[in-house]
Order: C-alpha cells, then sequence, then structure tokens
DNA sequence: TTTGTATTTTGACACTGTCAAGATAGCTTG
DNA sequence: CAAGCTATCTTGACAGTGTCAAAATACAAA
C-alpha cells in the first residue's frame, strides 16, 4: 500500500507497468532491462516474473494498454463527416505517435509481432482497434457520406499504412522533421478525402 | 583465400557482412551476436571489432548495402509516366521490403535511428534514396506529366509514407496480410495516381 | 493452529558487448 | 637478407543481461 513497508508489495503488478513505461520513455527501449526494473522499484531481480512470463510478456501489457489509451484517437471528432475532420483525425493519429512513442513503438514494433511471445491478448486488442476504424468507414459508406465505389476494407488499410508510416518516419527521424508536419498531415487528409469522395 | 588456412583472414570484413545478413535472415535480429557471429566465420570473439567499430557499426555497414541494392527498385520501369508503371512501382517497393525483410528492418528500423551510433554515411545514403525520389517527381512536374498545383515535396514524402507503412504493417503481420497484396497495391497505386493527376 | 498458496528472495548459469594486452603475420624499408 | 612497423587476430577479463531452481517469507483459509 504506502511505501515497501511490508515483504508483499501489495501492487507490484501495476507498478511494473507504470515504472517500465517509465523507463522506456526516458531512456528508450535498451534502458529497460529487468534487472534494472526491478532495482528501480526496490525489488529483487526475479521477483517481476511472478507477474509476467517473461520480458516480452511485460511488454505486451505495456502495448496493451497503449491501445487502450489509443482507442479514444482513433473516433473522428465531429458528428459529421468532413474535411476538417479528418484532418484533425491525422493530427490526432500522428499527436499520439509522437507523444507516445514507447508505447507506440511496442504497439506496432517488430520486436513483438514479430515474435513467437506476442500476447493473444495483445493481438485481439490490436485487431479490435482495426476494426473499429474500418467499421467507421463502412458506416460511412451506409449511409452514403462517402461513394459507392469506395472498398472499405482496401481505404482502411492503405490508409492506416500511411498514417503509421508518418508516424515511423517521424518518429524515427527518418525522412520527416517535426516543425513541417502541419502541411505533411493536411496533405495526407487531402489525400485520404479525395479517396472517400472522388469517384473510382 | 581458400578455407582459413592463414592466421589472417584476408577478407574477414566481407564474409562477416555477408553471414551477418545471413544470420538476419535466418533467425532475425535477435539470432546475430558479435560473438556467434565471429564464430559462425571460425575467427575469435573479438576479431569483427578490428573491422567495425561497434556492433551498430556492423548493423550501419549493412543497412548501406541494403540501401544500395534498394536504388534499382526506386526507378519507374517504363520510360513514360502511367497508372501501369506506378502501380509496377509499388509492387516493386513491396516485393523488395518483403524479400529482404532483414535489409528493410536496419534500413528503415528504429534500432539504428534512433540511436546515437548511426553513421553518417548510412544517413547520407538515406537521404540520398529520398532525394532521388522526390527528383522524380520535380522532373514529372517541369515536363508537365502532373498537375502545376501538385507539391513534390509533401507528395513524396506522403507517399513514400504509405510505402513504408505498408511494408511495416505486412514485414510485421500487423494488418496486412501477403495473401491480399495485389489489390493493396493497386489501391494504394490509385491513390498516388489521382494525387499526381487529379487537381489540387 | 495448521496448512496451503501467493509472493519474494538468493544463487546460479549461459549468454551478451567490448576493452586491454599480448601474439602473429606480412609489408616496407634499410 | 634483416629489422622494424603495422594490420590483424587471440586470450583474458568485466559488467551486464534474461531466466531457472530452490529456499524463504507473508498472508488467507481450514
Amino acid at each position: 500500500m504506502s511505501k515497501k513497508l511490508s515483504y508483499h508489495h501489495g501492487n507490484l503488478r501495476r507498478t511494473l507497468l507504470d515504472e517500465a513505461a517509465l523507463l522506456l520513455r526516458e531512456e528508450g527501449e535498451q534502458g529497460l532491462s529487468m534487472r534494472r526494473l526491478a532495482a528501480r522499484v526496490g525489488v529483487s531481480r526475479t521477483a517481476p516474473y511472478h507477474h509476467f512470463k517473461d520480458k516480452q510478456d511485460l511488454l505486451c501489457a505495456i502495448a496493451e494498454e497503449g491501445f487502450r489509451r489509443f482507442l479514444g484517437v482513433l473516433t473522428l471528432d465531429g458528428p459529421d463527416l468532413s474535411l476538417k475532420g479528418v484532418r484533425q483525425f491525422v493530427r490526432n493519429y500522428l499527436e499520439f505517435a509522437v507523444s507516445n512513442a514507447e508505447y507506440y513503438d511496442l504497439m506496432f514494433g517488430s520486436h513483438l509481432w514479430k515474435s513467437e511471445g506476442i500476447t493473444e491478448a495483445l493481438k485481439e486488442r490490436a485487431h479490435g482497434s482495426f476494426r473499429f476504424y474500418l467499421d467507421q468507414a463502412r458506416v460511412w459508406q451506409e449511409q452514403g457520406l462517402v461513394h459507392k465505389q469506395l472498398d472499405p476494407l482496401r481505404y482502411s488499410q492503405v490508409s492506416w499504412s500511411t498514417l503509421h508510416g508518418m508516424s515511423r518516419l517521424l518518429i524515427d527521424g527518418v525522412y520527416l522533421d517535426p516543425n513541417s508536419m502541419g502541411p505533411i498531415c493536411d496533405h495526407a487528409a487531402n489525400m485520404f478525402w479525395r479517396e472517400l469522395t472522388a469517384g473510382n
């Protein structure tokens, strides 16, 4: 409860998740080691292993939490579909990615996805996020807000790719620089908008 | 020359680069350790350190080679700009990314880009690749092949983001599955094409 | 109070990247 | 040819890693 008065920590799992996220944010992926984490929360090296099977398991749990926070971003602001709304959405996505980079890296990074140890729970949450995004496009189409020929699935896959690619290139500082993100986001939003409204 | 007859290996650097790439391809990033690599080429643990300052240095060199191979992909096939050409280009990009995933991961992965140790040579090569792509769009515009209002820089940044995002989501198996890449690629190509030809 | 279960600890093992010192080979100059 | 220089490779060492096994500790239920 209070401050490690007892042998039993009380809510070690919660503490580990928080401290791990903090460590990731402060020093990046390589800064987080199980031993350092354990030391930081004042517990022995192997204590975390009673709350997480693996280091991977810990990371999956953090990523899951990332997806939980992410869900709020996925919904367009206004009630009706508009270019302005799409623009805001793109900005929101990138804002989340860049200011929660430590989560975003885990949520979509190859580290977890290419490993055997990825949690089923995480996979589900990730796919849930995409389905949510996809369903939105489907509803728009049913309501006649976007043109009939659009394939919602393909649109969702490609537009998400754009958003994800922008995030990665920005976070990693490869081809996009933070200063010109306004125009770039708008350009992407325009592209999406054309996709949604223009024919074929 | 032949088979480790001599104390001096002869072309250890070359051998290390090749074997490292092979190891990465076979067992992924975590399969490549300096010691294992050294053992694989039949040399002591620290021998590689006379050819590469760091492990990072080694990885940067491999990534560089990836960019060298990548350059061929960046040029459109046909002499003139066409939807068909763009479609082929998108396919080529993804084909490269997925079948050279071990290189692609290093070329654009956060592992190198977010670390201090990234080589100046690698950065240059990466930026060179983008400039090459960008210049292509500029030339199209000068030749009147794409509409006047298009901002080549923004177009290049956003379309590259799409390509990169698709590659990542595909390689990591997040939201895209290999079986439906044909339609997805075409959808992206259509989007690019509209961007290039349609107004505003 | 006893028994059981959940939690935490210490000890150990096989790894990792990389530094410092020494050994070896081959090229360059006398 | 001999002497020396430099590039290359080796052995030894250190601190750090993930994680298993066995023992210790605390709390809950009987």
